[in-house]
DNA sequence: TCTGGGGTCCTAGGACCC
DNA sequence: TCTGGGGTCCTAGGACCC
């Protein structure tokens, strides 16, 4: 790109980051419209910390991350609206948005519940910008929620141009680096440890070696980033430099690794307790995998207490079982869960947090049987599906196995939950008996 | 009293093989 | 006393993301 003023556009495709804003805070808001103008924070599981701001929230200085009951004051001085989040909500307003965006080009990456990565080639004739508002206008209409979009030739300066739309108010939220004079203006007074890909223990050595922008860490001898950054540093550069190397992912590919984890609302000290959330973990392990239609064959169980008390003695634990055959079998991955969680239990300590992640995951076509497999695997299937089935229709936690109890005992604290707005319950309720 | 959950990728080092 | 070299696989740990 050796002539300053040539518009990207005319010789690269071009990327566009949309992300909604402060997004849990605003799926709230569109269903309670006496919220605008107002602070809202939307908190995380067991209410524990804050995961969402509205912009007046965080003009209190309200912080991402923040313990609840650490801004209690806060809260009540200013009367902050606060929600307990409400994940079946923000995944029906975040399909909402995708499908209005995916209206305006066939090259969309769903990237996260809210933000979609959008290419552009071939469309080298048009005003990129003024589309964008056209994107922005037409999704705050069809669903209410505002939204940011930064244009660039590739992902990593798309991501710098979207944090400019949003905090920089002149540019209405739309802003694109159009030119390389203008990349590497931009770049100039981007702070490094807000680029993509660079997080806090980046930033703190580079820091040590003087680089504070985005611009600065350009001018970094290659042989350097990837010696101490790997090639993901490298790549980092390149494509700050205006260089392309990471493409739109359209597929989502299938997950290597999934996991269940929760906090409790409560410490405890009981194997049985313990044993119940473990079972219901892995049952929502064995129902991830069949949704992707794939099989596991490690089964990984950790627990720990709680690191923040110091007064109290610490334990952490994990231990990893190999399945002898892949399985996505709810009633297999409990039994091998709950062997693990035995494994490493100790009585005596005060339990804040467990979890089972599963991983070795394969496609569930062709499985490999083994010669001492004596499980009916024909049946087991046939179960799972009726299970999800059952559970689809009438909760998900209708249909479990043994294990997992009945009381539901270690249950979320979600006090200031939002009603469930958008899901439909005359499908709930309509199943043959 | 009260501090989230679910992912990805890369590298180094050890085990093991020929 | 001398004691190769190259490859693969696995795991743990560390970085990052939203």
């Amino acid at each position: 790109m050796g002539h300053c003023n040539l518009r990207y556009s005319q010789v690269l495709a071009m990327f566009a980051l949309a992300d909604c804003n402060n997004f849990y805070a605003s799926c709230e808001r569109v269903f309670d419209p006496s919220l605008m103008g107002k602070p809202v924070i939307v908190l995380s599981n067991n209410d524990g910390c804050v995961i969402a701001r509205s912009n007046e929230a965080k003009a209190l200085g309200i912080k991402m991350g923040e313990p609840a009951f650490k801004i209690k004051e806060l809260i009540e001085q200013h009367n902050v609206a606060v929600f307990s989040s409400n994940y079946t909500l923000y995944g029906d307003m975040s399909q909402r948005v995708m499908n209005t965006l995916a209206g305006f080009t066939p090259d969309i990456e769903i990237y996260s519940i809210d933000e979609a990565f959008l290419g552009f080639h071939g469309f080298s004739h048009m005003d990129l910008v003024e589309y964008a508002r056209q994107i922005r206008k037409t999704t705050m209409r069809n669903t209410g929620i505002p939204i940011s979009l930064g244009l660039a030739p590739t992902k990593t300066l798309a991501k710098v141009a979207n944090h400019i739309a949003k905090k920089q108010a002149q540019y209405q939220g739309v802003y694109m680096i159009a030119t390389e004079q203008q990349r590497i203006e931009t770049l100039k007074s981007f702070e490094i440890g807000e680029v993509w890909g660079i997080g806090r223990q980046y930033s703190k050595f580079l820091a040590r070696y003087g680089v504070n922008t985005a611009y600065d860490f350009t001018k970094m001898p290659a042989g350097w980033i990837k010696r101490h950054m790997s090639v993901v540093g490298l790549r980092t550069q390149k494509e700050l430099l205006g260089i392309p190397c990471i493409d739109l992912e359209h597929a989502a590919p299938p997950k290597k690794a999934i996991a269940t984890t929760r906090s409790f609302g409560e410490m405890q000290t009981d194997l049985g307790y313990l044993s119940e959330a473990v079972a219901s973990f892995a049952a929502s392990c064995a129902h991830k995998l069949r949704k992707q239609q794939s099989v596991a064959q490690i089964v990984m169980v950790f627990a720990h207490t709680n690191y923040f008390r110091n007064d109290l003695p610490q334990y952490s634990a994990s231990k990893t079982i190999a399945l002898p055959v892949p399985s996505n079998s709810t009633i297999e991955l409990v039994h091998y869960a709950l062997i693990a969680l035995r494994a490493i239990y100790k009585p005596g300590f005060r339990y804040k947090k467990a979890g089972v992640i599963v991983s070795g995951i394969s496609t569930n076509q062709h499985i490999q049987t083994s010669l001492f497999d004596n499980i009916d695997r024909g049946k087991h299937n046939r179960l799972m599906v009726t299970i999800d089935k059952l559970n689809d229709k009438y909760g998900r936690h209708m249909v479990r196995v043994a294990a997992q109890g009945t009381g539901r005992k270690w249950k979320l604290r979600q006090e200031r939950i939002s009603p469930m707005y958008t899901t439909r319950w005359d499908d709930i309720i309509t199943v043959k008996v």
